[in-house]
RNA sequence: GCGGAAUUGGUGAAGGGGUUAACACACCGGUUUGUGGAUCCGGCAUACGUGGGUUCGAUUCCCACAUUCCGCCCCA
């Protein structure tokens, strides 16, 4: 048997996934303060939910669903986005209902596949941090959600980011801005790269994303988004960009961002950190957008809503060089070791009722000799090791040492049921 | 999907077609048995990603595959 995990997944292991704890933790207590509720949904789907919401088109059903037939024969895909589930999840449980406030916001912290080869921050099984907020299209809910993702990302200490936004107005805007593009492309066509004129046919809004050298010169006359854009839609952008303004919430307007889903109608925006130690070009950590149809799509009644989603492999990258402070290794409160007849079990005793206190406490199930005991506590980064020995005992006492400066204090047995008052001493 | 590099023990690695795979760190044990983070002593890869081939003989050469890393595409 060879033992090896799939390609493109990791193991999260102790150490790491206490980065993961801390980062989730944050997220979540964020959320609570915004009065978001989480949201669990499936990890896989019937593959049409992803086919007809992310577009035939885009490339993440193309060639990135990890999908497959079960044994019932059904088509399956494990979810390559967040959004489509809840959508599918909105509509099926009826979260429209009077019963329930609008905007109904929810997040989800969960794993997410697609089927690519793996690289710096790119694995076949990622996870995503996620919001979507239903039932509002005022651009105060673009302008929240926004708001969102750029204080999470400053609560947990990214520093160098660029909010990227543009907008795609709705689906007439959107129909003449292609055609525009169309045009524009097509007298061109042998001059693009191969790519360019495969998505001409199929989705020439792609072309705006290239980065092959062959198209970087038409890019700049390209038509504009911006001035096909209807009364309604630039109302609605300016309207967003203004209150972003005056939140003081710094945006770059990028024409050419397209997002690679197709279900976004309105304003679209990428979180975009550039650190060439990390990544050799600028990588989104966090994408969203408007998306007013897609429960209607899925046979819902008309919903405007918005969400966006946090790649959290790359936050632990950007995380990890920019706020070190945030993952540094905890150490346990106390360590108890022991030595000489009948003192095991009192130590049992004892951890027992030091973890009633609160304090993080472990002891030594090997039972090794005091000196591999006081080895293991320094290893284990205890702050304090509590040592029962069968002399101090007999005379009802109990030594305590701070490992960081080798101070040591004795103490009667019944005071350990009150440790802190203990540790006070050493102050 | 395309291009490039890598693959030796728990880790970082040196090495080289043929009887002991260097060195370091970590780890384990000891330094006469009630105290950590120092020193000293000892131990620690029948093994060099997998499968073929070349050869008297390969971990060392060749091929394929797998995986990892980097870049492109695209995105989280």
């Amino acid at each position: 048997m060879r033992v090896q995990r799939p390609k493109g997944t990791s193991d999260i292991l102790p150490g790491e996934s206490g980065k993961w704890e801390r980062v989730e933790h944050q997220a979540r207590k964020f959320f609570a303060l915004a009065g978001y509720q989480e949201i669990r949904t499936p990890t896989f789907e019937n593959y049409e939910i992803f086919s007809r919401s992310s577009g035939q088109t885009s490339d993440v059903v193309e060639k990135e669903m990890y999908d497959f037939n079960d044994k019932g024969g059904r088509h399956i895909a494990l979810r390559p986005e967040g959004t489509a589930g809840v959508v599918r999840a909105y509509v099926e449980d009826k979260l429209y209902g009077p019963q329930i406030v609008k905007p109904f916001n929810v997040f989800y912290i969960e794993p997410t596949f697609r089927y690519e080869r793996p690289q710096a921050g790119r694995l076949r099984e990622f996870h995503q941090i996620g919001v979507e907020s239903f039932g509002s299209d005022n651009p105060l809910a673009d302008v929240e959600t926004i708001v969102l993702g750029h204080d999470l990302l400053a609560a947990l200490g990214v520093k160098n980011y660029e909010l990227h936004i543009n907008s795609l107005g709705n689906q007439q805007v959107r129909q003449a801005y292609h055609d525009a593009l169309v045009d524009y492309f097509t007298p061109l066509k042998g001059q693009l790269s191969e790519d360019s004129q495969r998505r001409l046919g199929l989705n020439p809004l792609r072309i705006l994303d290239s980065k092959a050298e062959e198209d970087q010169q038409f890019l700049p006359n390209a038509p504009k988004i911006v001035d096909y854009l209807d009364d309604e839609s630039k109302a609605n952008f300016k309207a967003i960009t203004d209150q972003l303004d005056h939140l003081g919430i710094k945006y770059v307007l990028d024409n050419d961002l397209v997002r690679g889903l197709d279900y976004y109608t309105g304003v679209i925006f990428e979180f975009m950190v550039a650190d060439q130690d990390l990544w050799a070009s600028p990588t989104t950590i966090l994408g969203g957008g408007r998306y007013d149809h897609l429960v209607e799509e899925f046979t819902g009644p008309h919903t405007p809503a918005v969400g966006f989603g946090i790649g959290e492999e790359r936050l632990l990258l950007v995380l990890q060089k920019q706020n070190p402070d945030l993952f540094a290794p905890a150490g346990i409160d106390v360590f108890i070791t022991n030595i000489g007849e009948g003192t095991t079990l009192k130590t049992v005793e004892l951890a027992r009722s030091l973890r009633g206190q609160g304090f993080s406490c472990m002891y030594d199930v090997d039972q090794k000799k005091l000196k591999g005991q006081f080895r293991k506590a320094d290893r284990l980064q205890a702050k304090y090791v509590l040592t029962v020995g069968a002399k101090d005992l007999a005379k009802g006492q109990l030594t305590i040492k701070r490992l960081a400066d080798g101070q040591q204090i004795q103490f009667d047995l019944e005071q350990a049921a009150d440790l802190q008052a203990v540790l006070e001493q050493f102050k």
